[in-house]
DNA sequence: CCTGTATATGAGCATATGTTCATATACAGA
DNA sequence: TCTGTATATGAACATATGCTCATATACAGG
């Protein structure tokens, strides 16, 4: 094995990028973004198509305003979400039509 | 919220893109990729440029190896290890990219 | 105010994950 | 056949993760 040069890729990089990617690796977490993907959504309306409990989504959008990759808006007791980073949810997007497309 | 028609992905699709993303985002099996994409390498030598242990970094690699992200050949005593999947570490390095170029 | 509805949050628990330490395996060279 | 080198593997352990259950919060309507 030859010394040659190597782009290394430096702490922050490797951390932020296992962020992300952790992020949207979670089946939960993955079902609400590509939703959101799709429409805005309040928590009772993701409760209800994805038939998960509203305690385990609530945990999760959570999870994912920690992370600014969601945000919301607030009418009344209703909460709208919707997601807050275009690239995230492009890559997402693109690990999905890679697996359905073969 | 009115009822609009969602696309919906299917178990097999979550669970798969589940995979390929957990793969990727652990930083070592990222570091093992991301050095893999530039070039074949044996595990002395990933041990000696990454500086994480023989151990951990042979763990990891029969991770890879069980997902067939990568493959090996061997000479003598000397694995060589190279990557086996062209989608899978283009996923990693576009988000790489992203990161760094932000 | 009192009640109901929508959502958030904390505690506890079970499981998954990644590392280290010790050891096994397999081959090369003397 | 003995020794050294390169790598793999198993056990044990600590930490992280995601869920459930119970409860808190905040607002709306009467």
């Amino acid at each position: 094995m030859e010394k040659r040069q190597h782009h290394f890729l430096s702490e922050n990089t490797v951390e932020e990028a296992s962020r992300i990617l952790k992020a949207i690796s979670d089946p939960t977490r993955m079902k609400i973004l590509y939703l959101l993907f799709q429409e805005e959504c309040s928590v009772g309306h993701m409760v209800e198509v994805l038939g998960i409990s509203q305690s385990a989504i609530s945990h999760q959008l959570g999870h994912l305003r920690n992370l600014r990759l969601v945000k919301y808006r607030r009418e009344g007791n209703t909460y709208y979400y919707a997601y807050d980073d275009e690239h995230v949810v492009n890559i997402l997007n693109q690990v999905i039509e890679h697996i359905e497309h073969q």
